[in-house]
RNA sequence: GCGGACGUGGCGGAAUGGCAGACGCUGCGGUCUUAAACACCGCUGGGGCAACCCGUGCGGGUUCGAAUCCCGCCGUCCGCACCA
């Protein structure tokens, strides 16, 4: 508070004078100074060359929810911080910006105060484009992209269209999430547990509808495998691991003794000889054909429970649910053993997955254990551990593990893991199996029956069927005047001139499309767009994009760890098929940062009105002082609770480097280098580069923070003695700027000038610390006894060790502290310590 | 249920086998001031006059030495959860 009417004064007095440089530091003279400089000079302003090598440091664009709060902050200042040294590190260094503009909370929005998406989100652009300007970042903003324009999402089209011809992109009936809120379908990542809405919160359920898929499916096995190339937080491959899910196994097939063929998928098919029942989801197409008349009724009064659950909890199944199930009154026939077993549905055995139907093998699988339990059905052990034997009678849970095949004809005594190629080997022969791999991935469901997103490029021709719309045509444009409050109809279905087209192929009478694209469309390639935001040729030039790509660092939140992250892989690789780029993977380096929560603890939230907006801080502390702010919280990918306070202690680290700075920078130099003095400020110096640097390159913002308030601290009291006059001082407080210049851009910037600099410190070369300062003639040892520490003594670092021995032994706290008792062992680490151990 | 990460002063955190608590905030004392605020200087894990003792969720282990490595437990957060 009392800061903020300093600051206020101190502008209010300082306005009048002409350019008297003040002494007291005053961000709101400094910021907004410096700001108009640079965009004068388009200091920031990328270019396409090769004398420099490239670094393409990207921050997930924001969507344009309303106005930014220090979170906005926390995800771009600081990989501002390390774009900026990167750029000083001699990198040509892109670092762009843009807006995730079209989506659902846009219409949401319009609808409640009654005014266009277009308007909201252009409102919101501009309001959020000039927060982010307040920030000091280095962004390009000639390269901005903005998503919901024809500019843009004509490309989204072009991209669409390619797929199409390609086969990527395809139209089928299934069922699919419908959320009842938004009234719209969802891909199957959009779906939290519990069938909850991922945009609103509200419980979806299954439709069946006739959408859009992308077929990421077909680049499952990629999507896997590269993950094992980039650098990337272990928990995000992870999760891309298990959401892709592969499963190495056979494909069985099984006779009915209806004439039928049941395929099955199965990880183990060397357990085919245990399979003693088979079970079909209730939704498998087999179901109604082979159910006898005498199990008719109870079949299909479980299938419409089970399609009722669908609607209602099904699938938020937890694995310790007790299995339900109906006999369809069918048997199929063992292919191994020529055994009648029987044929059942349950709701454990998902459509979605596999064949949707599975040969149980009770003895070996625990799902299947627990069902042949529930209902008294045969267990036969076709693994036998080492050591113990398995009862069928007597077990209590289905065994996994390692062990011989036995009751499996000519494989009895086969090891497991020879077991599964051999049997698959054996069956294949006799075309009755074949290897198969199995990914839980679905295919991406595009299709959106809303109205702000990009439209779908194809029609729909009474004599010709669905008919691209041509490449020459693009873009399909978004009209402007639809009705688009949510009907569970496309709202483009309303708007008579979008839908009623003529047939690109025979002039006929057709009718557009009115579904549109996921907005994770418009993400899965923009980071391409700014290597060349105004092409209107292609999505983007390929020479350029290939010149600039792979992102060399990426940064965002973790809570994009598979849907977006996916898909960009995903369009990288149909982008690099269809020859656009030269490369696969989109990110090699990945960093999530936290999440800055209320003070409180809890989630910042714009209705509970616990946001943060940076705006009010920037005017009371500065745009410096909150850029450090953020990066002291706390490890930057850990983020943690807002803290108000803290923000006053970098304040001060700027003000008294200003000070510092400013007091000393003309002071004349009036002693030749060399007394012990100076050598232990450059010694402080470089260490403090040394620190700097490499906390910068490992991301560890806090520290890099701390080694310079440190710095400052260290070099604070000598500004009145002699040494500020010293060409060591100059050195010092000229480092001082530099190491400052990423974190602290704007008042950096000042400094320099005021040390009479040639502008602008943000194109100066980064500093390397002299490993001959570095190094220390003399260290403090510890002197231990028994582990405790009970001396610290000053030695050269280049005594034997033998000498330190002597010495600290000789030393009279050390003699004191062992009386009579004789070292039983001396530990020295050179430098460090020397523990005298003796006995007890 | 399975897997992973984490647990350190009043608070955020630092230290990843070698001085626990860097640095910042808070708090306390002092200087300045008629006074207060600001600013500056100093102190700030607990106990003890001191030597010293205790202390990194809890219990055990390895080691000359453990916040750090290993085992078990407790707690918090995250991911996965009928995927055959």
């Amino acid at each position: 508070m009392s800061s903020a009417v300093r600051s206020t004064v101190t502008a209010g007095a300082v306005e009048g004078r002409s350019d008297a440089p003040s002494d007291r530091y005053d961000p709101a003279i400094i910021e907004p100074k410096w700001r108009a400089r640079w965009e004068t000079d388009e200091l920031y302003r990328a270019r396409d060359e090769a004398d420099r090598p490239k670094w393409y440091s990207l921050t997930m664009y924001p969507y344009p929810s309303g106005t930014l709060h220090v979170g906005h902050w926390y995800a771009f200042a600081v990989p501002d911080v390390f774009a900026r040294f990167q750029r000083m590190n001699g990198y040509n260094v892109l670092f762009p910006m843009g807006f995730d503009a079209f989506g659902l909370p846009a219409e949401n929005a319009a609808i409640r105060h009654n005014i266009h998406p277009a308007t909201w989100t252009f409102d919101n652009i501009d309001r959020m484009r000039a927060q982010y300007r307040q920030m000091g970042a280095m962004i390009d903003w000639s390269r901005e992209v903005v998503t919901c324009t024809p500019e843009y999402y004509r490309w989204n089209q072009w991209i669409f269209l390619q797929m199409l011809e390609r086969g990527l992109a395809y139209r089928a009936p299934g069922a699919v999430w419908w959320c009842p809120e938004d009234q719209t379908v969802l891909a199957n990542e959009q779906v939290l547990e519990g069938n909850i809405c991922e945009r609103c919160g509200a419980e979806v359920f299954k439709r069946d509808l006739e959408q859009w898929y992308f077929r990421i499916t077909d680049y499952a096995d990629e999507l896997l495998r590269e993950l094992d190339n980039v650098d990337w937080p272990e928990r995000v491959k992870t999760m891309q691991r298990n959401w892709i899910g592969r499963s190495e196994g056979a494909r069985l097939r099984f006779s009915l003794e209806t004439g039928d063929v049941l395929e099955v998928f199965t990880t183990r098919p060397d357990t085919v000889w245990g399979a003693t029942f088979m079970v079909l989801a209730p939704e498998h197409p087999l179901v109604a054909k082979i159910t006898t008349d005498g199990q008719r009724a109870a079949v299909e009064a479980y299938v419409e429970q089970a399609r009722r659950e669908t609607e209602i909890e099904r699938m938020s199944t937890d694995a310790t649910r007790p299995k339900s199930g109906v006999f369809t009154g069918a048997y199929a026939l063992n292919p191994v053993t020529d055994e009648r077993i029987p044929i059942w549905i349950a709701d454990y055995v998902l459509m979605g997955y596999g064949t949707g139907a599975i040969m149980a093998v009770p003895s070996g699988d625990q799902r299947d254990f627990e069902f042949a339990r529930a209902f008294d059905l045969p267990i036969r052990v076709v693994v036998q551990p080492e050591g113990v034997t398995l009862d069928p009678a007597t077990m209590e849970e289905a065994y996994d593990g390692a062990g011989l095949l036995v009751n499996s004809g000519s494989f009895d005594g086969t090891p497991v893991p020879d077991g599964v190629p051999a049997v698959i080997a054996w069956l294949d022969e006799q075309g009755r199996a074949k290897a198969e791999v199995n990914y839980r991935l679905r295919d991406w469901l595009i299709s959106r029956q809303r109205y702000w997103g990009t439209p779908i490029p194809v029609v729909y021709c009474d004599s010709c069927g669905m008919v691209p719309v041509p490449i020459d045509d693009l873009p399909v444009e978004l009209p402007m005047g639809a009705e688009f409050t949510p009907t569970g109809q496309s709202p483009l279905t309303t708007h008579e001139a979008f839908l009623r087209t003529v047939c690109p192929q025979c002039g006929g009478p057709a009718r557009r499309e009115t579904d549109t694209m996921d907005t994770f469309v418009d993400s899965s390639w923009y980071w391409f767009r700014y290597t060349s935001p105004h092409d209107e040729e292609r999505p983007f030039e390929p020479e350029k994009a290939s010149a600039w790509c792979p992102v060399d660092l990426y940064c965002g939140g973790i809570e994009h760890a598979i849907l977006h992250l996916l898909y960009a892989r995903f369009f990288t690789k149909v982008l690099r098929d269809i020859g656009l780029v030269d490369h696969g993977e989109p990110f090699q380096r990945l960093r999530n940062q936290g999440m800055i929560l209320a003070e409180e603890g809890t989630k910042m939230s714009k209705s509970r009105g616990t946001q943060i907006a940076p705006d009010d801080l920037v005017q009371r502390h500065g745009a410096d002082a909150l850029r450090l702010h953020l990066m002291y919280l706390g490890p930057w990918d850990q983020g943690g609770p807002w803290n108000s306070r803290g923000i006053t202690g970098m304040e001060k680290f700027i003000r008294d480097s200003y000070t510092i700075v400013t007091s000393t920078a003309r002071n004349r130099i009036d002693s030749e280098a060399g007394s012990d003095e100076e050598q232990a400020l450059r010694r402080l110096t470089h260490q403090t580069i040394e620190r700097v640097t490499t906390d910068l390159r490992d991301f560890q913002f806090n520290t890099m923070v701390a080694a310079l308030i440190e710095f400052k601290n260290g070099i604070w009291p000598l500004r009145e003695k002699p040494i500020a006059r010293t060409a060591a001082w100059r050195e010092a407080i000229e480092t001082l700027v530099v190491l400052m210049a990423p974190s602290t851009p704007y008042v950096a910037e000042e400094l320099w000038e005021r040390l009479g600099k040639p502008y602008s410190v943000h194109t100066q070369e980064w500093p390397a610390a002299d490993p001959a300062l570095l190094r220390q003639d003399e260290a403090e040892i510890v002197v231990q006894i028994n582990g405790k520490v009970r001396e610290k003594i000053t030695l050269p670092v280049d005594l034997s060790e033998a000498d330190v021995r002597e010495l600290v032994l000789g030393r009279e706290r050390v003699r004191e502290q062992l009386g009579d008792r004789a070292p039983a062992r001396v530990i020295y680490v050179p430098g460090r310590l020397i523990n005298i151990v003796v006995g007890r």
